[in-house]
DNA sequence: ACTAACCGTAAGTGGTGGCTTACGAAGCTG
DNA sequence: CAGCTTCGTAAGCCACCACTTACGGTTAGT
């Protein structure tokens, strides 16, 4: 999931994607790639569960999935409790114990 | 950003980083990767403000930084609304205008 | 001061992933 | 039924990245 956002071109295509619906060939008409270099990424996308794909005669549509965003939110939120809790018990007892 | 939490390791690292703040050495210890492999992970990490690190003695202790996640949040948070825009508009104009 | 512990960096290597070209499938249009 | 369009997939190539070993630097301990 992460991985699929990590590369900077598959960054590109999703944010497109989720601005508007796209297909294949009007998303790589504007950007530096070759179309199957955007089907290829937009299978990644979709492998992800970030974005869903539909087909509309020999096009196929892609738009973004917001559940997709919904794990990835769920894991930062994860973190951020952790860290606060991390925090506060540091805060509480400060010199004691100090791990060997 | 993403590419730093993108790859698998590297992930491994900031969790157990954000669960408690550890030692480089410490954490090569529980990791099937050498101690440098630790080292450059955590450097990755760092440049991407994800943690921040400390000297203790010889030692150099690993926290997370909350900052960090908000960014990633914030993020998130600019394309679920985009979605929502998107999903919005396409429900008030239902059969009009069909992008060439 | 000498030794040991802990760490970062340099250099080198193997594997993975992103890209291209080439091909085949599916669908509208005349 | 051709012919054009749009797309996915296969095969192959190349660069980047994750990892290891080797080395040097800093700090604590005796």
């Amino acid at each position: 999931m992460f991985a699929a956002l990590g590369d900077p071109t598959r960054r590109e295509i999703f944010e497109r994607v989720a601005a508007r619906p796209q297909s294949v060939g009007e998303l790589a008409g504007d950007l530096p790639v070759s179309r199957p270099a955007v089907s290829q990424h937009l299978r990644v996308l979709k492998d992800a569960g970030l974005v869903s794909d539909g087909a509309a005669g020999t096009r196929r549509i892609y738009r973004m999935n917001p559940q997709g965003l919904d794990h990835l939110s769920a894991y930062l939120n994860h973190f951020w409790n952790e860290s606060l809790a991390v925090f506060k018990a540091a805060a509480e007892q400060p010199t004691k114990e100090r791990r060997k």
